[in-house]
DNA sequence: ACTTTTGTTAACCAAATGGTTAAACTATTT
DNA sequence: AAATAGTTTAACCATTTGGTTAACAAAAGT
């Protein structure tokens, strides 16, 4: 593998990464990578025997960019306040550099939900344990109101990611340009936390 | 158009639906939409001449089952607490009942954020005037904290909708199991409601 | 220098796919 | 009953698509 191989490939993953997430597994054509990419078809399958494995390359890369955001909130050792705070502050912030990856990521989990079963046996999965205990402890000690763990938890996922995938809907019925639903995003890395903690707190 | 012709149509039209709305659009095929139906592939292009006139019926058909329940909470005259109330708690059972809608939709849109614009024409399209109003005067008049009622808007929907289009995502997070899955969405019927209240209440 | 391995391409292939045709079958009209 | 119009099918077609092959080019090893 020298340096050639290495920019072939990263250059393949890049097109392939570019054209995945906007079409999706089944709407994405190997061809258009290819062009996208620069290349001879037949290239690909060098590299990736098939479809299947350079999506699945894909997706892998895709999903390790998120899972570490998520394990921030959930594995943090500070107040839930706190992680809240940082949590939707830098999730947000980095989704309006990516945004293409949450929808990707939903999408291709709910045409085979097998994908995710292969992502848990990583380590780095994402995990509530952690979570549940803090929010159990922080409810017992009278710091925020009473509320299960797996509810805030959803709360918090849907409130940040729902926003990235629903745009269109979102710009659609709020009869906005996709410059106001940006101010509307900017102001929502400090909203979404004041949103959950006014909810939470006591 | 006797009985037959509306039933082969309707027939066609709920295989089709089963179909896109489990593989999408690009991941649909005729031929396993006609299976599904029982008849002939030829048959379908007798009814719809495309694939993209069959898929645009199935999608209009699926969008205005949503739009009447998005309207619920945006025209409906009562206050803003007993809209959220019977909104989220509605809105739920509703999907429960329909579970493939909210990802469909939101998908395909995606996919095609053109269609949309389609929608828009329609008389019916949820819009966010009277709600808007509505979250003015009950902020100007002191009724509930001080919120962008776009803000709110976002916040109910995403609290509402995610939790479907994300459910294996947050299965495999919270390490449970379709039926824990299923209580959880049972409690947030009322859960949902709490949870934006407690956040705008006075 | 030459042999071997690795990288790249153009041309090709078989299967799948959306769509068409022409004929058969069924109901309706006259 | 004959003619007409509407419905359904089997067979077919052109194009697209993921994938392969064989030849060529470029490094790397000897």
């Amino acid at each position: 593998m020298d340096k050639k191989d290495q920019n072939t490939e990263q250059n393949i993953l890049n097109a392939a990464k570019k054209v995945f997430q906007l079409k999706g597994m089944d709407g994405a054509r190997m061809q258009e990578i290819a062009n996208e990419a620069g290349i001879n078809k037949a290239l690909l399958h060098y590299y990736f025997r098939s479809k299947q494995m350079l999506f699945d390359a894909v997706f892998k890369a895709a999903f390790e960019m998120i899972a570490p955001q998520l394990n921030e909130i959930l594995n943090d050792e500070s107040s839930i306040e706190d992680k809240i705070k940082n949590f939707t502050y830098n999730y947000i912030s980095f989704i309006i550099q990516h945004p293409y990856l949450p929808n990707f990521i939903i999408q291709e989990i709910n045409r085979n939900p097998e994908f995710i079963l292969q992502m848990k046996e990583n380590p780095g999965f994402p995990n509530l344990k952690k979570f549940k205990n803090q929010i159990n402890d922080e409810v017992k000690a009278g710091q925020i109101k009473p509320i299960k763990a797996e509810q805030l938890f959803i709360n918090i996922l849907s409130l940040n990611v729902f926003p990235f995938i629903g745009k269109p809907l979102i710009e659609a019925i709020g009869d906005i340009d996709d410059n106001q639903f940006k101010l509307l995003i900017e102001e929502r890395k400090t909203h979404v936390a004041n949103f959950i903690i006014n909810s939470i707190k006591v």
